[in-house]
DNA sequence: GTCCAGGGCCGTT
DNA sequence: AACGGCCATGGA
C-alpha cells in the first residue's frame, strides 16, 4: 500500500515542482495591500468552481481597487455581487467575504500578521466558526496564506485515496491525519507546510490529467501502486 | 447541448 | 452519520 511520503516522491519525479497558488506581489506592493488576503479571498471564491472563473473576479475587484479587509467588509453588497459574478454562486460568495472581511476587520483591524501569529488550530477553529467556510477553505487559508503547516483536503485527494485505495474512512479528517502522520515522521518540522502545499498542488495536477473523473490510467505515475486501473 | 469545476449549508433519512 | 438539492458562471 503506497504512503503520503512515497507518493510525494512519485509525483515530484513526475511533475517536478508546482509553485501553486502565486501571489501578485507587485499589485499588493503598489497598491499597499497585504498579498495574502488574495489568498483569503481567492479560497472562498473558488468553492466548487474552476480557477480561471475565480482570476476574472480577482481582476475585477484589483481594478475596482478594492481588493482589501475593509473596502470587502463594508462595500455595497450589490456591487460585490456585481465584481465577483463570474466566479459563480455570487450571492452566497459576497456574503461570505464580507462575513469574513468584517470580522477581520473588527477583532484584527484587518491586520493578518497578528491574525496568522497564533497557534494553528485556534485560527482553524475561529474560521470554521463563520458560515462558509468549511474545513477546506479553512485549511487552504492557513496552509496558502498564512503558511501554517496544516494539510488540505479536496475532492481530488478524495478520489485518488478512493481509487488507490487507501486502507482509511474517506473522510476529511481521516485523510488528512493520515497524510500529516506520515510526512511528519519522514520531514523536519519546518518543512511541513512547503510538503503540504507542494503535495496538495501535485494531486491536483494528477487528478486533472490522469486521476479525472474518466480516468486516464496510461501513462499514470502511481500506475504500479494503483488497484483502480484496468 | 451536456458536463463539470481547487465546497458548504440545510433539510431529510 | 450520511445523503441530496441547492447555489451560478464559463470553458471543454
Amino acid at each position: 500500500m503506497i504512503r503520503p511520503h512515497t507518493l510525494y516522491k512519485l509525483l515530484h519525479e513526475a511533475f517536478g515542482n508546482q509553485h501553486w497558488w502565486p501571489m501578485d506581489k507587485s499589485y499588493h506592493r503598489r497598491h499597499h495591500t497585504d498579498p495574502r488576503f488574495e489568498v483569503v479571498v481567492g479560497a472562498i471564491l473558488t468553492q466548487n468552481t474552476a480557477w480561471p472563473n475565480v482570476e476574472k473576479a480577482l481582476d475585477n475587484l484589483k481594478q475596482s481597487r478594492v481588493l482589501d479587509v475593509e473596502n470587502l467588509a463594508t462595500m455595497d453588497r450589490e456591487e460585490l455581487c456585481l465584481l465577483i459574478k463570474p466566479s459563480g454562486f455570487f450571492n452566497q460568495k459576497a456574503e461570505r467575504l464580507g462575513k469574513l472581511s468584517a470580522y477581520l476587520s473588527t477583532t484584527y483591524q484587518g491586520d493578518l500578521d497578528v491574525f496568522f501569529a497564533r497557534d494553528l488550530h485556534e485560527i482553524r477553529a475561529e474560521l470554521l466558526f463563520l458560515s462558509g467556510i468549511g474545513p477546506e477553505t479553512a485549511d487552504s487559508i492557513l496552509l496558502y496564506a498564512g503558511n501554517l503547516p496544516i494539510f488540505v483536503v479536496d475532492a481530488y485527494t478524495k478520489r485518488l485515496c478512493a481509487r488507490l485505495p487507501l486502507p482509511i474512512p474517506l473522510t476529511y479528517d481521516e485523510i488528512q491525519q493520515y497524510f500529516e502522520k506520515n510526512l511528519q515522521t519522514h520531514y523536519p518540522a519546518h518543512q511541513l507546510s512547503s510538503i503540504y502545499n507542494e503535495l496538495h498542488a501535485l494531486i491536483v495536477t494528477l487528478a486533472k490529467q490522469h486521476c479525472r473523473k474518466k480516468p486516464v490510467c496510461e501513462p499514470c505515475p502511481l500506475k504500479m501502486h494503483c488497484a483502480f486501473g484496468p
